[in-house]
DNA sequence: TCTGGGGTCCTAGGACCC
DNA sequence: TCTGGGGTCCTAGGACCC
C-alpha cells in the first residue's frame, strides 16, 4: 500500500490532544460533593432539552450526550439532572488551557474541554519518552489545579492523538507511535475518522465500506464519486493515515449567533416578532462583547416538523447597531410563513469585521427605523427587548444547579423546585455534603449567588461574592445541624 | 423517546463583471 | 451575434463537531 510520500504524519508523538473526562458533569459533582460517585446529568432540563454532559455513573444506565432529557429521565431517574452553568466551565476551562499554554506556544483549543497542543514547538524533545512524561505531569497539573481528571492522547497526527485520548478514557493516556497506526487503525469503523457522521457513514455502508481499511481500498476516485471533491480526497487522505494538518492557535471567530427553542410551538405571529427582536439584541450583545461588527445578518426558523430554514441578507458595510440588526431580521422574517408553528428562532451575524464601522446611510437609515420599530412594536406584557438585560438574567425561577446564597444558611446550590418552593442544599465545592433546606421560592433571605471556585477555596466562603481568589482553608466547615429555624421545612438528606 | 446551542466547512446555483 | 470562460460574491442548505 501506498507509503509513498513520508512526512504525512510526524516521526514522534509530539501533538497531544487533551480531553477532560465527562466535563460539565464532573464540574459539577466537584462543586456540589453530594453528587460525587451519584449519576449527574447536565443538560436541558424543560420538556425539549437534550442531554449535554452525562458523568460516569449514569452512563451505566445508558444516558449519552444529545439524548433527550426525558428519555434521560426514563433511564436513569434518580440522577441529578441540572441545568448548565457555563460561567464555572468557562473559569476551569481557562485554567486548564492556561496550562496547555506553558506546554506550548501553539495551543488549538476545539472547545470548553478539548484543545490540541504540539508540543515540539514547545520544544519537547521528540521521543516518547519525553512526551510521556509531559503528558503525564499536565494530568497531574490538571487535576491539583482543578480538581477534574483529564484523557491525553499523544501521537504524530491530530487524528491519531485524538484516537488516543479516546482510548484513554476516563483518566488515562495513550500514545500511539506511528509503527503501530495501521493496524490499529484498519479495522477500526469508519466513524472513527474525523468528518464521518450518520450520513456519510451511511453513504459508505451502501457502498459496502464498514471499516477504515475499506475506505483505504475504495480509492480516492471512488469516494470522491461517493461524497464530493472535498470530503472524499481529505477521508481518503484520513484512512490512510495521512494526516498533516498542523496545529493552529486559536482564530477569530467567523459568526456569532444566539437561538431558542420555545417549550411550546410559537403560533402568534407579533409573539415570533418580538422574540426575534429579542435574539437580535442578544447578537448584538456578544457582537460588541467580542469587539466585533458584521456584515450579513441571518435568521433561523424551526417549524413545528422540524423542517428548518435560513434567510440572510448581505448590508453594504459591517455593522453593531442593534437597530440595524433588529431591522434586517425582521425583513428577513417576514419572507417566511410560521403559521404552522415555530419550533425555534436565531439570529446570527457573519462575515465579522475586526472593527466596528458603518456605512453612513445605514446609519441613518438605522436611527430612521429604530423610532418606526420603537412605535410599531409595543413590548409585551412584562417582556423587554431593549437594553435591560441585567433584569433576565435574575432566574425567576429557580433552575436546579445554580448556585445561591442564603442570609442565614450561606452558599448552595438548587436542587429543585414547584409549587411555591425550592429546595437548595448547602455545601460548598470544599465542603462536606451538606444538608438540604426548602424555603418558599420568593423568600427574601435567598438570592442568586455565584459560582465558588472548585480548588483552593475558603471554608464557609458564602458570604464572598468574589468568585476566584480566596485565602487558603484552614480549617473544615462544621456543616452541623443549628436546630431549626426560619426556613419552612427541612427535607435533609 | 421526538430531536439544544454554538460553531465550522463545503456545495451549488445565479448574479455580475471582465 | 446566439455563443465563451473565469472569478467573485451572495444565498440556501446540509453535514459535522463538541
Amino acid at each position: 500500500m501506498p507509503c509513498g510520500s513520508i512526512g504525512h504524519v510526524r516521526a514522534a508523538p509530539t501533538i497531544l490532544h487533551l480531553d477532560m473526562d465527562a466535563f460539565y458533569a464532573a464540574a459539577e459533582q466537584a462543586a456540589k460533593p453530594s453528587l460525587r460517585g451519584k449519576p449527574v446529568v447536565v443538560g436541558g432540563i424543560g420538556p425539549r432539552g437534550v442531554v449535554a454532559t452525562a458523568s460516569y455513573e449514569a452512563r451505566v444506565f445508558g444516558v449519552r450526550s444529545a439524548m433527550p432529557t426525558a428519555q434521560a429521565r426514563r433511564l436513569c431517574p434518580n440522577a441529578a439532572y441540572l441545568t448548565p452553568r457555563f460561567t464555572l466551565y468557562r473559569q476551569v476551562s481557562e485554567a486548564v488551557m492556561e496550562l496547555l499554554h506553558a506546554l506550548s506556544p501553539l495551543v488549538e483549543p476545539l472547545s470548553l474541554d478539548e484543545a490540541f497542543v504540539d508540543l515540539e514547538a514547545g520544544g519537547v524533545p521528540a521521543e516518547t519518552a519525553a512526551v510521556r512524561a509531559v503528558g503525564e505531569r499536565l494530568r497531574r497539573d490538571i487535576r491539583s489545579a482543578t480538581g477534574l481528571t483529564g484523557s491525553v492522547g499523544l501521537a504524530g497526527a491530530k487524528m491519531l492523538a485524538k484516537i488516543g485520548s479516546e482510548a484513554a478514557k476516563p483518566d488515562g493516556l495513550v500514545v500511539i507511535e506511528s509503527v503501530t497506526e495501521r493496524e490499529l487503525l484498519g479495522p477500526m469503523t469508519v466513524r472513527t475518522l474525523p468528518g464521518v457522521g450518520p450520513a456519510t457513514a451511511e453513504t459508505l455502508r451502501r457502498a459496502g465500506i464498514h471499516t477504515v481499511a475499506e475506505t483505504a481500498e475504495a480509492g480516492e476516485a471512488e469516494l470522491v464519486r461517493l461524497l464530493g471533491k472535498a470530503h472524499g480526497a481529505g477521508l481518503y487522505a484520513m484512512a490512510l493515515g495521512r494526516d498533516d494538518r498542523p496545529v493552529v492557535a486559536e482564530r477569530d471567530a467567523k459568526s456569532i449567533s444566539v437561538e431558542d427553542t420555545f417549550e411550546v410551538d410559537l403560533t402568534d405571529r407579533t409573539r415570533v416578532r418580538t422574540e426575534v427582536l429579542r435574539l437580535a439584541d442578544r447578537c448584538v450583545q456578544r457582537l460588541r462583547a467580542a469587539g466585533r461588527s458584521g456584515r450579513t445578518v441571518v435568521i433561523k426558523v424551526r417549524n413545528y416538523d422540524f423542517s428548518t430554514l435560513t434567510r440572510s441578507e448581505t448590508l453594504r458595510g459591517p455593522t453593531d447597531d442593534p437597530a440595524v440588526v433588529r431591522e434586517a431580521a425582521v425583513r428577513l422574517l417576514e419572507m417566511v410563513d410560521t403559521t404552522g408553528g415555530v419550533r425555534l428562532l436565531g439570529v446570527g451575524i457573519s462575515g465579522l469585521a475586526d472593527f466596528t464601522q458603518e456605512d453612513l446611510f445605514a446609519q441613518l437609515a438605522t436611527e430612521r427605523e429604530a423610532e418606526e420599530l420603537a412605535k410599531a412594536a409595543p413590548e409585551p406584557a412584562g417582556g423587554e427587548s431593549g437594553e435591560r438585560e441585567s433584569e433576565e438574567e435574575r432566574p425567576r425561577r429557580w433552575h436546579p444547579g445554580l448556585d445561591v446564597v442564603h442570609d442565614e444558611f450561606g452558599a448552595g446550590w438548587v436542587q429543585g423546585s414547584g409549587v411555591g418552593r425550592v429546595t437548595v442544599r448547602f455545601e460548598t465545592p470544599w465542603s462536606a455534603p451538606g444538608r438540604a433546606r426548602t424555603f418558599a421560592v420568593d423568600d427574601p433571605a435567598l438570592r442568586p449567588g455565584e459560582p465558588l471556585p472548585l480548588v483552593g477555596g475558603e471554608p464557609g466562603g458564602a458570604q464572598s461574592s468574589e468568585p476566584a481568589i480566596l485565602p487558603k482553608s484552614l480549617s473544615p466547615e462544621p456543616l452541623e445541624d443549628t436546630g431549626s429555624e426560619s426556613g419552612e421545612e427541612i427535607s435533609s438528606r
